[in-house]
DNA sequence: AATGCGCGCAACCGCCTGCGG
DNA sequence: TCCGCAGGCGGTTGCGCGCAT
């Protein structure tokens, strides 16, 4: 891109008769006209608002300054404690990747979550401390611990890791390798008043831990907080994504029939529009000990190429959960969805949240939205659930010892696809069926978002 | 009161990617 | 396949404000 003649600048050549764009802060009116032209004509086609307006903004910055300070639903003001942490959660799993994080927090923007992060960072590294909280150092330790080779596996899908960018959990365990988590807490100005942001995995292993797993669910979730931060991620598909609240999944309760994650006193789960059949990832043990399964392709009629051969063992690829492939793979299960997504187009890509468009089509913005969404789940959710087992548990369970039953993850040695080091992880999936929920793809709320009224606990037989 | 300094934030810049011709 | 364009992203810069000296 060239550069515009600055408006403060050198002067121009005779020939050139461009008018000079304007640059620095921005005035009121000239966010009014944007505004409006952004009302009459939609998001996107930004240098087109220079030719259409007498704006004298190049393209890219009329976007930068309508995404960053004019669009609708921002939210304003510094970042509560919640959101710190979550935060400091998404950039231990995913680096600088300040747009990725921004999707998970509703009405903030990357450039205030960079800006946050960084004058954080550099203050605290300036202080000797750790700039991750102790929590998320524990979460980089498990993360490692189990998910080394899913984390290899789907860095081929989505391009997990910045290259350019320290390794987070390098990173992280540098700042804090000599602090224990208690000692690095205190160094940190941690204290216990901070509020613990890995419930759900308490929640979920606590879930798995007894055959009456499910009624460990009637505590509350971090998901049925109003203004959870687990939960706003998923704010703009809301109806594609179900998690519990306060009280259990029953395991006859079927969960909506529409395409969609679901995190039911269960644990996670795939579901589909019109297939009453649902597939859930279990709760998580502490004994870590069964296999998992993930996707299958009861959703549709063929597998894909790439997920029927794409580190499966055991050609698990095609099958149903009864049949318990011994496989699992992340990325097979975004490509599920994907295809899932692909085919179906559920449901209007607009969720709120004042976007109107754009170049993006509104079935490949979904796409993009929900693959980012499953991605937090694994990304966040599903380690974070790991790091509140029982440590020496992980690692001391091996492929042998894993009795494969419902409800447990399991490790176990890899030389499929990637050849790497380190262990894959499974989940088993079992088969649920009937019907239930009220599966219409509507906007109602079915789950809690920002102190809206909850639903949930209006559903008579429904997931809450 | 004046000055210096650090911090937070808005905006810019350059690179990269996707897409259409 | 190549090329140009538009948009997105991450890094960097610069300004304004508040605070300490």
């Amino acid at each position: 891109m060239k550069r515009a003649p600055e408006e403060k600048g050198e002067e121009m050549g005779e020939e050139e008769e461009e008018v000079a764009l304007k640059k620095g802060p921005w005035t009121t009116a000239e966010d009014a006209e944007l505004v409006q032209h952004v009302r009459q004509h939609g998001e996107g086609n930004w240098n087109s608002v220079q030719r259409m307006t007498s704006l004298l903004r190049c393209g890219k910055s009329c976007r930068l300054r309508w995404t960053n300070h004019l669009r609708p639903n921002l939210k304003k003001g510094s970042f509560s404690p919640d959101e710190e942490l979550l935060i400091a959660q998404l950039h231990a799993q995913l680096g600088n990747k300040w747009a990725r994080m921004a999707s998970h927090l509703p009405g903030r923007t990357d450039n205030e979550i960079k800006n946050y992060w960084n004058t954080r960072a550099k203050r605290r590294q300036r202080a000797g401390l750790p700039i991750y909280p102790p929590e998320v150092q524990l979460n980089h330790h498990h993360l490692n611990l189990n998910f080394a080779n899913a984390n290899a596996k789907r860095r081929r899908y989505d391009d997990f890791f910045s290259s350019s960018s320290l390794s987070p959990p390098q990173s992280a365990s540098a700042s804090n390798v000599l602090l224990s988590p208690d000692d690095a807490a205190a160094a940190a100005g941690y204290t216990s008043a901070r509020p613990a942001p890995l419930d759900l995995a308490g929640q979920l292993a606590m879930g798995g831990n007894t055959s009456g797993g499910a009624l460990q669910f009637l505590a509350a979730t971090p998901f049925s907080a109003p203004s959870s931060p687990w939960a706003k991620p998923f704010a703009r598909n809301a109806h594609f994504f179900r998690f519990p609240h306060s009280s259990p999944v029953s395991p006859t309760t079927p969960p909506t029939p529409t395409t969609g994650l679901s995190l039911g006193g269960y644990g996670l789960g795939l579901y589909h529009a019109g297939d009453r059949t649902a597939r859930l990832f279990p709760p998580v043990s502490q004994s870590l000990g069964a296999r998992v399964e993930l996707p299958s392709t009861q959703f549709r009629p063929a597998m894909t190429p790439a997920a029927a051969t794409g580190g499966l063992a055991g050609g698990g690829g095609g099958a149903l959960m009864q049949d318990h492939p011994n496989a699992a793979s992340f990325e097979a299960m975004m490509q599920e969805l994907h295809d899932v997504i692909k085919t179906e187009s559920p449901v209007p890509a607009a969720n709120g949240g004042g976007e109107t468009g754009g170049v993006i089509s509104g079935d490949s913005k979904l796409e993009v939205e929900l693959k980012d969404d499953i991605e937090t789940l694994f990304d966040i959710i599903i380690p974070a659930t790991f790091a509140t087992a029982a440590p020496e548990s992980l690692t001391a369970t091996t492929a042998a010892s894993a009795p494969n039953n419902s409800g447990s993850v399991s490790q176990h040695s890899s030389d499929d696809q990637d050849h790497s080091n380190g262990a894959d992880v499974t989940i088993d999936l079992p088969v649920l069926t009937g019907g239930g929920g009220d599966g219409d793809g509507s906007s109602e709320q079915e789950w809690c978002i920002d102190g809206a009224t909850c639903q949930w606990n209006n559903m008579s037989g429904g997931i809450c």
